[in-house]
DNA sequence: GATAATTTTCAACATTTGTTGAATTCATCA
DNA sequence: TGATGAATTCAACAAATGTTGAAAATTATC
């Protein structure tokens, strides 16, 4: 007997295809009934059952969200546990990075497509802002405090800026832009998650180090 | 006698709107009619002078690119001139974002659009591919051949993927979303453009080095 | 100063957009 | 079975969008 997979619910069926197409067109380039269409769905259902366009987005970005900073979190405090609260900074990093890349490897494409958004609003001024404040800046302060903790005699700015060329770095390598692959004619792929990591957290302490110590 | 500055031709005011508008909010979040106000100027007057919107877009993307990359490429060059032909990593890094800097002081609001509107491009997926690949790649494989040489031991791959983090750290400064400022309660200023590429350059450096030495 | 060419405006078009209310189907359960 | 409520579709709305052709105004040319 062939294992049969109930089809998602409408919702979220709903949810997975704005999430999609939100990460690749940001929010604007995507029309509601291109969403609809994706899913299989009449237009009226998505206001149905989320409202306005603009609320449904932040359905879809908030969904995953928590997710994602409770599993930051939990290995920030793994890290502090096993260090005696003196997580070194490549166990910080890695705290930050690598919750990110066990979601990308699950090889759920939702995850794939979401974390392409996050990209995408992380660099998008207006639309960001407020967003991004919500959703991620309290975790980030808990990392900032760990970084503070762990670098007690630098330059609190400079640890700011750190984070800012980190997070930037990070979020140019969510976007999936293709960039690289082209560039580098086919020899470095966005889609080789498995070593991407091994090489930007090493990046990133370096940086650190240089700038805060 | 007052020093009268004749008003820029309307063509020129329709690219500074178009510039600014495109910059904050994206292609798809900007209406032809927004810039026609902005710009003080009736709607057909946008398809008179660029045809279609993505043809206006695509003119302002262009119009400030071949200027930077000429500066940057001179940079590099002065760079190689001066040292006999081997640039340390800081003189090359250097040469891709002073330039950069230099536009920035000159207090001239359309290049700080300008370059929020490059960050906004290179970090979204569909758009992005083309037009960077048209008007900046060329340049950065110019880039890329000078850090090669500076580190001829290095993979190849990781120089790629080194130059991606630095792309990342650049592009979000650009995009200036005030992320950076709001997490910092203040303390950091994304406008602070004197002090940026002092932090952003040995960041950078270090990562390279670490990465490819 | 008349004529030609360019620039700018006016008015309108056909589509597409987000959104909504009424109608229909579906599921739940008394 | 029949009734109640949720889920889904249908049809349509008003507003906004990119685009265009013809008229008007401005500028250049002789």
């Amino acid at each position: 007997m062939p294992d049969y997979t109930p089809p998602a619910p409408k919702s979220e069926r709903i949810l997975n295809a704005a999430e999609e197409l939100f990460a690749l067109h940001g929010f604007d380039g995507v029309t509601l009934r291109g969403i609809a269409t994706a899913a299989g769905v009449d237009v009226a259902l998505l206001n149905y059952h989320f409202g306005v366009k603009k609320k449904l987005f932040e359905v879809v970005f908030m969904r995953r969200a928590e997710i994602l900073n409770e599993a930051r979190l939990n290995a920030l405090l793994e890290a502090e546990a096993s260090s005696g609260g003196r997580p070194s900074l490549e166990q910080i990093v890695s705290a930050f990075l690598r919750p990110i890349q066990r979601f990308q490897l699950t090889g759920d494409e939702g995850w794939r497509n979401y974390l392409a958004l996050v990209g995408w609003v992380n660099s998008s001024s207006v639309w960001g802002e407020e967003m991004m404040h919500k959703s991620f800046d309290p975790l980030v302060a808990r990392f900032i405090e760990a970084l503070k903790k762990n670098m007690p005699d630098a330059d609190p700015q400079r640890i700011y800026w750190a984070y800012q060329f980190f997070s930037g770095a990070l979020t140019l390598t969510l976007a999936q832009t293709g960039r690289i692959g082209r560039l580098s004619d086919g020899l470095c792929r966005e889609s080789d998650v498995e070593t991407v990591y091994d090489l930007m957290i090493p990046f990133v302490v370096a940086g650190f180090r240089k700038l805060c110590l």
